[in-house]
RNA sequence: GCCCGGAUGGCGGAAUUGGUAGACGCGCUGGACUCAAAAUCCAGUGUCCCUUAAAGACGUGCGGGUUCGAUUCCCGCUCUGGGCACCA
């Protein structure tokens, strides 16, 4: 019997002896170095695994493999975020538990996933739904609500340590993260009563309930992160999103956002991803500055933040955002009756609304004047939309010769422009650039805009009338859902205050309910559980966002099982951090955050060991679709052909690309594919029918989704690994073809048939030669390389360069061969594996040695040739000064003929230009 | 508007970073095997000039520059993907 290749049975039995011999499972061991590659976790949707989702999680298991044949014990967990959004929906319109659903659908994804033959070590999986996993999400909660931010120790500390510096010193003995706190002195503290304490406390709790501006979301009944919302749409679902005020729970990641900023420094990210990371956090530096504001009966000291200090003999008007606590104050009893509408409108708008009308200026006159404290001007006071509440102290002063904003609002209401920079030009824009010589400013005035920021600053603070400071665009994330399908909170409530569940109590079980939608009078889900209360207390409604289960997923798969910890100290001091994180660029501005957030909060209590939860990341691009058209014309069912389109009107239609081969279509097969096209008929061209064709998202929509299973059971597992990886660069997107598979497979079957001959393993014990062994040192040297460089799409060509090569040799030395098997393993482990055995080993490939690269040749000689060349000559020749260029080439080179210098295939490259040699290498 | 990327044959992409552009694969063309098809194997395949070949010229989005030499570096554009978007 021949022995083909046969990948069925092959790929069968090697995940089968893996999973037998828990061949991946792995231990704490101080004898071995750590490497942890991980996978962003999937939530695992209904409708499965397309082709695109594996593309990274083969990337890093390719990485995983080679670490392991490197020596390291390598930490390669998966698991899933089963918490989420559309099992719910599901659960509202089927009344299926979504628990039900989501064991469906991890049971699906699982069956995907070990087909594919993935390294994984499956006893550490963790699902974010299980009550012995969220426990550790509600623990950490419980800490974050035990906690506070300390501006002066720059770390979280336990509230205890606030309340009794409150008792000694009053608000002002703390510097912390808070929300909106009035001053209280020693006293007043101890005057409060219990419940009036809590409220204090609750302002700085690093888990905080508080009174916010969200974004609500009515189809979903919930409210959502500003992560969760783009462009005024849910992410989730695509419904519009309004502004409400409510009081919800929140994280208070913005007292992080120094550290989340500074630290990315020191990571291993693509600079796109960290900058995205810094627009989000959004550092600005600038001063805060009080500004006297007159209302015709009484004076405030307003605070305004503003990047540019320098320009402040330029200030014409203020302006205050509409939810700002000062325009009740500063609104005079004549324009009481406009503000108050044009509050009020402000108020309707949804997201949506007022990004579409970014470009109108609208505002309103307070009937209030602000003094400068430095030119003892007086301004108007105008509240405006464009200022934001959530920013800054949601007070402005108006530079409108230097800011766009500021500029379009004063040619709205013809409020007076000061040009402060020589020579600038303010007719039709503002001048926002910071750069030239300040005039009509006073102190300032001579000084370079550079000069004049820290110069005014500095006078302002000498001065009392402001400081410095930084703000932040991050903001607090919003940690409550009106959803069930969550982490409950380990919160009840006594006597209205929110107070924590004991530890021992943990894990809060989420409670039966018989119906999944929000109650009749507006209340979450949970309303309907029976007897959701603790000790006859009410428990918290509202359950965790998507994020919370996946902000520390990472330490738990250090170790899974412990019921005591979230992580032991041992594990966390043996595994640290991932050292390698792969997964879409989709959640940069999300779990990236959160997750960095998480694991600093733990850092400061010393629970684990690193600053950072992600050294390396990799961000895998998307597997697009390659989808197929069909054109009818018009008012017909007749098709016809791509290239003679263009001489009808017709309507382009997607086409299941199932019915299509190689842009060819099936008219038969298409025929039955609808009713509807029963009676097509077609416009051929050579007796063919093209199709049009267009890269697009895969998607069921569009046809043109393309199932793992089906390429694994047709070609294999190997083959649909190398397929994705030889695609292209693995951070970049690029379509999926089905065609170009074949090359891939047919790779395969010859490198097969090097290992096999037609009566089995022909692998001979003969010595290799050098020609066989300068291609496999090449091939070890180039896949090397290109495993710590991330670039597999050019590996994989480099093996089919060899092995076209070994063909050529009609090389079956064991020499060359056992080193190639291993070196294919990280890439097609089943065929590798099947063949390592066929070759008489009993142990798995897995714990077999990368193969150690050989430089072949060791050049020395001396070199007098006239020679000119920039830094890149590895080494030195002997040759005459007066021979032709020709034979200094050839010499140079190796040629055999010649012979007289160097060794055959010594020299790579030599450029000669004008008769000198420029460059060579070896 | 602001901030990052990207642009190379019919297609996906190589060129380890200033040194033979187009590796490798797909597709296409021709051939072998076959009654035939599929599969497999072999050869060719950037463009132009040309019956063909040789030889030559031109070629990495466009226009300049640096260099003996530029897909690669610099300046100015065009198109395109992504992120942010009244953040003072």
């Amino acid at each position: 019997m021949a022995m083909e290749y046969n990948f069925v049975e092959i790929e069968k039995k090697w995940q089968q002896y893996w999973a037998d011999n828990k061949t991946f499972e792995v231990k704490t061991d101080p004898s071995k170095p750590k490497y942890y590659v991980l996978d962003m976790f999937p939530y695992p949707s209904g409708a499965g695994l397309h082709v695109g989702h594996p593309l990274g999680y083969i990337a890093s298991d390719i990485y995983t493999r080679y670490k392991r044949l490197r020596g390291f014990n390598v930490l390669h967990p998966m698991g899933y975020d089963a918490f989420g959004l559309p099992a719910e929906q599901y659960a509202i319109q089927t009344g299926q538990h979504p628990a039900t659903t989501t064991e469906a659908n991890i049971a699906r994804y699982r069956g995907q996933m070990d087909k594919i033959g993935f390294s994984f070590d499956w006893s550490r999986e963790v699902r974010t739904c299980d009550p012995d996993y969220y426990k550790w999400t509600q623990w950490a909660f419980l800490k974050m609500f035990a906690h506070y931010y300390d501006n002066d120790a720059d770390k979280a500390l336990p509230i205890e340590n606030l309340e009794k510096k409150f008792a000694e010193g009053g608000s002002a003995a703390v510097n912390a993260a808070c929300g909106a706190v009035k001053p209280f002195s020693a006293a007043e503290w101890k005057a409060m009563d219990f419940k009036q304490q809590q409220d204090v406390l609750m302002q700085y709790r690093i888990a905080y309930l508080g009174e916010t501006s969200v974004n609500w979301c009515q189809q979903l009944g919930t409210v959502l992160a500003n992560d969760e919302v783009k462009d005024g749409i849910s992410v989730r679902g695509g419904y519009p999103v309004e502004q409400r005020k409510m009081r919800q729970w929140q994280l208070r990641v913005s007292a992080y956002a120094g550290r989340l900023l500074d630290e990315l420094e020191g990571l291993d990210w693509t600079d796109s991803l960290k900058e995205m990371q810094r627009n989000w956090i959004g550092r600005s530096q600038g001063a805060e500055m009080v500004f006297k504001a007159y209302n015709g009966t009484k004076e405030y000291d307003m605070t305004i933040f503003t990047t540019r200090a320098d320009t402040i003999f330029g200030v014409t008007f203020m302006v205050l955002a509409p939810e700002s606590e000062w325009v009740e104050k500063l609104t005079t009893p004549e324009q009481k009756a406009a503000v108050e509408a044009y509050q009020a409108a402000a108020r309707k708008k949804t997201e949506r609304e007022r990004i579409a009308e970014t470009r109108k200026v609208t505002g309103v006159f307070s009937g209030s004047y602000a003094i400068n404290p430095l030119t003892g001007d007086k301004v108007p006071v105008w509240i405006s939309e464009y200022v934001l509440a959530g920013y800054g102290t949601g007070a402005i002063m108006a530079v409108p010769a230097h800011d766009s904003r500021d500029y379009a609002f004063a040619k709205q209401f013809n409020l007076p422009i000061i040009p402060l920079i020589e020579g600038c030009d303010i007719s039709q824009e503002s001048f926002d650039a910071k750069e030239g010589i300040m005039c009509n400013s006073g102190f300032l005035s001579g000084k370079t805009v550079k000069e004049a920021i820290p110069a005014a600053i500095d006078y302002i603070e000498q001065h009392g009338l402001g400081r410095r400071k930084i703000n932040y665009r991050l903001r607090d994330a919003i940690f409550s859902r009106q959803r069930y399908w969550g982490e409950p909170f380990p919160i009840y409530y006594k006597d209205g205050v929110a107070t924590p569940l004991p530890e021992s109590e943990l894990p809060l079980r989420l409670p039966q309910i018989d119906k999944y939608l929000p109650t009749e009078t507006g209340e979450p889900p949970l309303a309907r559980a029976k007897d959701w209360t603790y000790n006859g207390h009410p428990l918290e409604k509202s359950t965790m966002p998507g994020f919370a289960g996946s902000s520390a997923y990472y330490l738990r798969y250090m170790d899974p099982r412990n019921g005591e910890a979230l992580v032991s100290s041992e594990a966390d001091n043996y595994w640290r951090n991932v050292d390698l994180y792969v997964g879409g660029t989709e959640h940069a501005t999300g779990h990236l955050i959160y997750s960095r957030f998480w694991n600093k909060f733990l850092y400061d209590l010393g629970y684990v060991c690193e600053k950072e939860p992600f050294k390396k990341l990799i961000n895998q691009g998307m597997i697009q679709g390659r989808s197929n058209f069909v054109y009818r014309i018009n008012g017909t069912n007749t098709f016809v052909s791509l290239g003679l389109k263009d001489q009808y009107e017709t309507t382009e239609i997607h086409v299941d690309i199932s019915l299509v081969r190689n842009d060819r279509l099936d008219c038969e097969a298409f025929k039955a594919w609808r009713p509807e096209y029963a009676t097509a008929e077609f416009v051929l061209e050579n007796g063919e029918y093209i199709c049009g064709w267009a890269v697009e998202k895969m998607s069921k929509s569009m046809f043109n989704v393309v199932n793992p299973d089906l390429i694994c059971e047709r070609y294999g597992a190997d083959t649909l690994r190398l397929y994705e990886m030889f695609l292209g660069p693995i951070e970049q997107s690029k379509p999926w073809d089905t065609q170009g598979i074949d090359g891939v497979h047919r790779f395969l079957r010859r490198f097969w048939r090097l290992f096999c001959g037609d009566n089995g393993c022909n692998v001979s014990e003969e010595a290799p030669t050098a020609a066989e062994l300068k291609s496999l040192h090449r091939l070890i040297g180039k896949v090397q390389w290109d495993i710590e460089h991330f670039s597999y799409n050019t590996s994989v060509s480099a093996f089919m360069i060899a092995v076209g090569e070994l063909s050529d040799l009609k090389c079956n030395k064991r020499a060359i061969l056992e080193p190639l098997a291993i070196l294919i393993s990280p890439f097609a482990p089943h065929i590798a594996e099947e063949l390592w055995s066929m070759m008489g080993h009993t142990e798995s490939i897995s714990f077999a040695n990368f193969p150690e690269y050989h430089e072949e040749y060791t050049v020395e000689a001396s070199f007098e040739y006239p020679v000119s060349f920039n830094g890149k000559l590895r080494f030195k020749l002997s040759l005459p000064k007066d021979m032709p260029v020709a034979e200094v080439e050839a010499a140079v080179r190796g040629d055999e003929r010649t012979g007289k210098y160097l060794p055959a295939g010594t020299i790579r490259k030599v450029v000669v230009v004008q008769g000198k040699i420029i460059n060579v290498v070896c």
